[in-house]
DNA sequence: CTGCTATTGATAATCATTCTCAGCACTTTC
DNA sequence: GAAAGTGCTGAGAATGATTATCAATAGCAG
């Protein structure tokens, strides 16, 4: 059960460290090939649901794809997305974090998790239309 | 270009209506199918996509799949939904829609929107385990 | 009723993601 | 170092949701 060290993911950490936002498995696999990488599709889903799974990395879903992020790892934050350029920042809000529990316990829900992510046009995609 | 009424786009929302919670394209479609239903699938998405569009349905994506559910028309709310059972409640939260707004201001996004869920174990679904 | 055209639905086509499984690459053991 | 054990990889198949096709159907205005 020794988890091993290779190439491939080290490959994909650095490939998500990389970029400004949050990026689709797919087009890091692209982004890796291109670059000439042999790398497999295969493995790139399983390091990124790995990062993902070992908070490395964070994830939101959008229009039917994952998308992957690298994220300062062990605290709990949210996004600002541009929805144009997909540059991201990433956003304290402990009101946010209290409202949620709160809301969920006044309806008697155990449990409790969130989803909560800003988008928006960032400044310098503004300028460009 | 004139809208038509028609009885496949009223079962759409009518089983919409019926149910406590956020369900699938795929589900709703086997409800109405095996309540003896003739209607088509791709009908059923489509319809789905309609009442979205015209601010009848909200939607959300869980899992890789979009999820519906007929909503208060016209008001912007959010949903406190059980991860178990599906079921919903309407939330407002004013607060939090202050707080999305100026936070996108802060950084220099405009347009701004957002996704906020919070999801838990509804009380019925906590004295089942 | 008649004609126009939006809508439907069986099916094929897409697309992202996961699965399969044989071959490969570290590790550990002699 | 060679052999054995086992986690990892990747090409391609399989899956599953959603969308596109397109001929047939059915609202609806006149
Ligand atoms: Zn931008
Ligand atoms: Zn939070
Ligand atoms: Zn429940
Ligand atoms: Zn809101």
């Amino acid at each position: 059960m020794t988890k091993r060290v290779t190439w491939q993911r080290e490959a994909v950490r650095g490939a998500l460290s990389s970029s400004d936002g949050f990026v689709s498995a797919q087009s890091l696999y692209s982004a890796l090939r291109e670059s000439g990488s042999p790398i497999g599709l295969a493995t790139v889903y399983r390091a990124l649901s790995d990062l993902a799974g070992e908070g490395e990395a964070d994830s939101l879903q959008q229009e039917g794809e994952s998308l992957y992020r690298a994220c300062t790892p062990g605290s709990h934050h949210h996004h600002l997305i541009c929805r144009n350029c997909g540059l991201t920042v990433e956003i304290e809000a402990d009101a946010v974090e209290a409202w949620a529990a709160s809301v969920a316990a006044d309806h008697g829900f155990t449990q409790p998790s969130h989803v909560v992510d800003v988008f928006g046009l960032c400044a310098n995609c503004q300028s460009l239309s």
